[in-house]
DNA sequence: CGCTGTGAAGATTTTCACAGCG
DNA sequence: CGCTGTGAAAATCTTCACAGCG
């Protein structure tokens, strides 16, 4: 290895960036639809909804992929982001809790374009384990630890009641998952080393009711002073 | 001003530090319901999962509601960051789009114990319209601003297909609704003062594929470098 | 000349560490 | 004495503004 290898980037992206990056990589992939080969940071931040600034520093993280003068390759920048995500690979995902958010899930087509495959549907209701969703086999529970190993699953998505999330955590750990995307509203415990992501509708609802409630009890009386209705 | 009056804070909670209220929250609402009367900063922060300096930060932008040597009272706390974040009032809410995903919000009774209520279900389907989804009839879509009106709907919530959401957005935002939880995976046009969350399953599945790429990557041949596998 | 890439400034968030109240 | 509340330091993130490449 002589020349310079191609480097893709030293390590070390800020984590506010990789939050934002697939939101660029779905905007890149909505002007690939219409026909657009080409952007300006500008054109594509209005798409992701940021500044152009920031996007322009967030790209600066992967490297220098864009043109002076003329903007971002949109083909081209879509694959690299796709392979700085790791979304040149496909990530073997398994839902447990098959009730109508776990449905909704593994019917949620369009991961992004690609990247994940759901291999495993799990519940532990005998009269939901049997069914087929998403032309998927629904599997019991119990078998958590043979279907991780024998589809290689390594993101695990729990979608059961509260109650039964640790418990199912625990196991995707002890199976080998060290990522985990959490539906169910409890704080999962789990050790070092293993990433857990956490999506909960109820958080979300009391943080829109805190803004809406300030935006209440300010209006017209505090837009004198420069009160933010972010 | 010569008396103190109970002045409960003087505006200005950090965006940081209310996302974690209701994490906070629902940890207590858990110590309570275990019968647990008094806790720690220490204590309080392992069930929410932060650190105890952080939380202690947190609550003293609320106020001063802990008591040196022993910690914070649980039923007060509750009460207090239930209402900073407005729970003390009902808040009404619609969804758009009752598929799957759709029926799981509307089914997803506890909103964090109160200070939710779902007032209307819509849908464009007319093989949708006239269910009884969670003890309420889902309407037709053309009745959005209707049912905005009679019900006095604060919160909408999108659950439809991507190419329905802004439509349905604009349509809310038209009808006075000025807080917008979507799951639709675009990014919503609105004018400002309208305050829109996102909640997007593929994009937390790319976070997790990125830091699973890099743990992947560094896996024994960086740990002799400090590299981060956060 | 237009637009990227980036130092530097500014803002926000986290962590430290400890004074001081109960 | 234990634990809260908080200034101050450190880390992270955002925005500015412009040098300089194509």
């Amino acid at each position: 290895m002589t020349s310079r290898p191609p480097r893709p980037r030293e390590r070390g992206i800020p984590e506010a960036t990789v939050a934002r990056l697939p939101v660029y990589l779905r905007a890149l992939q909505a002007l690939q639809g219409r026909g657009t080969a080409t952007v300006s940071s500008e054109g594509l931040a209005g798409a992701a909804g940021v500044n152009s600034a920031k996007l322009r520093k967030d790209l600066s993280h992967l490297g220098s992929y864009g043109t002076r003068g003329v903007g971002y390759e949109v083909e081209y920048l879509i694959y690299q982001i796709s392979r700085e995500l790791g979304l040149t690979q496909d990530w073997s995902v398994a839902i447990v809790g098959i009730g109508n958010l776990g449905r909704a899930l593994a019917n949620y087509g369009g991961f992004g374009t690609r990247g994940f495959r759901i291999a495993a549907l799990l519940d532990a209701d005998p009269d939901v384990v049997g069914l087929t969703v998403a032309s998927l086999d629904v599997r019991h529970i119990d078998s958590l630890e043979e279907v991780v190993r024998s589809k290689g699953v390594s993101i695990g998505v729990i979608a059961t009641p509260a109650g039964s999330a640790q418990g199912v955590a625990s196991r995707f750990v002890e199976a080998g998952v060290t990522s985990i995307l959490n539906f169910a509203p409890v704080v999962l415990n789990v050790p070092d080393g293993v990433d857990v992501r956490k999506v909960d509708l109820s958080i979300e609802l009391q943080i829109l009711a805190f803004h809406a409630q300030r935006r209440a009890d300010g209006d017209g009386q505090a837009e004198r002073m420069g009160l933010e209705v972010t």
